[in-house]
RNA sequence: GGCGCGUUCGUCUAGGGGUCUAGGACGCCGGCCUCUCACGCCGGUAACACGGGUUCGAAUCCCGUACGCGCUACCA
């Protein structure tokens, strides 16, 4: 039976890094029919541990990473909170310390750190002396009438070597002799990471672990802990990370502020701003940016396109295969074809996927995913009117691959607002109504067309203005411009025709109007 | 410092001794289409970190160097 599990710490908000580790492992579990366990690593009591897990959770389940076992589900192997399961990490500890396998020690912080200057000092690898390692129970006793405290470490081998198989590297191999004495249990009997990762990890009978590589050189620790309880050992891959747009380095919220001096990050970051503003979304730059799986979801982004990028970030099925629909992900994942080396994020190309997946939505689909961000920013009831509805679903065709987030919508405002509000691009105002000469006898023949024009659809309008066109000298680029800015108040946007059928005579009527009045206006 | 892992176009990658004068995708540049924008189409640009081996032959194997990253915590 396969398992793998994911242990993210209640940390508030999910990493994009993070969600390629779990999406790897859930992918694993699921091509082989498996079970993906999520366990939550809170070893350091942290206060708000709900507030600060819902958001991962609620990414999680976004995405569609559905978990088998774990917080809100439950399953036979819990609890699935490390700082539940102090009782079964002591006794992990009383074992190895039983066996020999770990001692407790009395040296300071401060005793270990003057033998490891000197260790470095002299350029000999540090490896503690063991100098304050008690064995017995009189050991014990007469450090303590010393005033020491006692925590537990574990009994490193020093000699030899560990050898283990990464399913992602191939074989690896490291000194014994080159590993600390590890601290495993504070003097206040909590545990640390290690040990509690290790044992946890055999508690859930997890047959993979999959993390990122940084765990690599951990892994002799954990061999040595897994080994010396007696248990089997799982199966290791170790991912590389996910870097930062342009670099090698680990992709991490805190470098923000770096990050946004890169153009596309900066170019991602602003579109979501934008539509964030719009619906008057409260936002805070460190939990709502790029590098958080919640700034995707909020401004309308396709889950699928989101996992797509990042599976192939660091995984590849062949030389020409993009996109994977979440079965073609399951179907095809492996841990050979995993990448050994740190790929960057790259904001670019995430659109891609993202402009693929939308494009393979059918429009009712993407009506449903639109119209949330409608309501919310005011645009339309909620619930919306059905004739509303309607032209939102006529608007979503004409766009066509325009609409590339959701939240995109809100830039066609235009067809929402009543005619005497529709703000105007003044620049284009300008250039396409105020300073050619003619805009104004051509605004008023193409109103005359409108309003004559029996049927107001797309194909009868570009015929009529056409004709028109056609028995004039002038060009249809001359009155499309004018006609644009005067209809919607922008300079660029999608098919003309379009646009007039959906606003219909009236409104456009109205607006060719307005525009008039208004260059009358400002031109005396 | 020690140990480990890594290094193919700007980016994501294919490649596992000859089929590589290194392929694809994104980007970028140029062109076409066109009522603008977007899309689409066509073309172009651009890489095996460096140095030694092994071999008839190396991007592919070995060694070294450089660079990057990680671990070396009573963080996870």
């Amino acid at each position: 039976m396969i398992r793998t599990r994911f242990a993210p710490s209640p940390t508030g908000y999910l990493h994009i890094g993070g969600v390629r580790t779990a999406l790897f492992n859930w992918l694993f579990a699921r091509r082989h029919a498996g079970s993906f366990v999520l366990r939550i690593d809170d070893t350091d009591q942290e206060r708000n541990i709900d507030a600060a897990l819902q958001p991962i959770l609620d990414g999680f389940r976004w995405l569609g990473i559905d978990w088998d076992e774990g917080p809100e589900v439950g399953g036979d192997h819990g609890p699935y909170f490390q700082s539940q399961r102090g009782e079964i990490h002591r006794a992990a500890v009383d074992a190895l310390l039983e066996s020999g396998a770990a001692y407790r020690d009395y040296s300071t912080t401060e005793e270990i750190r003057v033998e490891r200057e000197e260790a470095q000092t002299k350029g000999r690898p540090f490896v503690y002396s063991r100098r304050f390692m008690a064995e017995t129970e009189t050991d014990c006793k007469r450090f303590e009438a010393e005033g020491r405290r006692g925590l537990v470490r574990l009994k490193m081998p020093r000699e030899g070597v560990c050898r283990f198989v990464d399913l992602v590297r191939g074989p690896v191999e490291f000194d014994w002799a080159r590993e600390q004495d590890h601290v495993i249990q504070r003097p206040d009997g909590t545990c640390l990471y290690h040990l509690a990762s290790a044992v946890d990890d055999h508690e859930f009978a997890i047959s993979h672990v999959i993390r990122a590589e940084e765990h690599l050189s951990n892994t002799p620790r954990h061999v040595f802990i897994t080994e010396s309880l007696g248990y089997e050992l799982p199966e290791y891959a170790h991912l590389p990370y996910v870097a930062e747009p342009g670099s090698k380095n680990k992709l991490s919220k805190r470098k923000l502020g770096k990050y946004l001096k890169n153009p596309d990050f900066a170019r991602l970051n602003e579109h979501g701003d934008r539509i964030a503003a719009a619906v008057g979304l409260q936002v805070a730059a460190d939990s709502f940016n790029p590098v958080i799986v919640d700034f995707y979801r909020e401004i309308g982004f396709l889950p699928e396109a989101l996992l797509n990028y990042l599976l192939l970030l660091g995984w590849s099925l062949d030389d020409k295969t993009e996109f994977f629909s979440r079965q073609e992900m399951i179907d095809h994942f492996s841990l050979e074809r995993v990448q050994r080396s740190p790929a960057s994020f790259d904001p670019t190309k995430l659109w891609t996927f993202q402009e693929h997946h939308m494009e393979e939505l059918e429009p009712d689909a993407k009506l449903g995913l639109v119209l949330p961000y409608l309501e919310r920013a005011g645009l339309v009831g909620s619930p919306v009117d059905p004739e509303i509805r309607d032209q939102v679903a006529q608007i979503i065709v004409a766009a066509g691959d325009r609409i590339k987030a959701a939240g995109d919508i809100l830039d066609y405002d235009e067809f929402f607002c009543v005619d005497d509000a529709l703000d105007y691009d003044e620049k284009a105002f300008d250039k396409r109504i105020r300073k050619p000469p003619e805009a104004r006898g051509l605004l008023l023949g193409v109103r005359e067309r409108l309003a004559a024009t029996p049927d107001f659809t797309t194909a009868a309008l570009e015929e009529a203005v056409r004709n028109w066109v056609d028995e004039t000298d002038i060009k249809l680029g001359q009155i499309i411009h004018a006609l644009r800015v005067s209809v919607t108040g922008k300079p660029v946007g999608f098919g003309m025709f379009e646009i007039l059928e959906i606003l219909g005579r009236g409104r456009c009527l109205a607006r060719i109007d307005r525009a008039l009045a208004r260059l009358d206006d400002t031109s005396e």
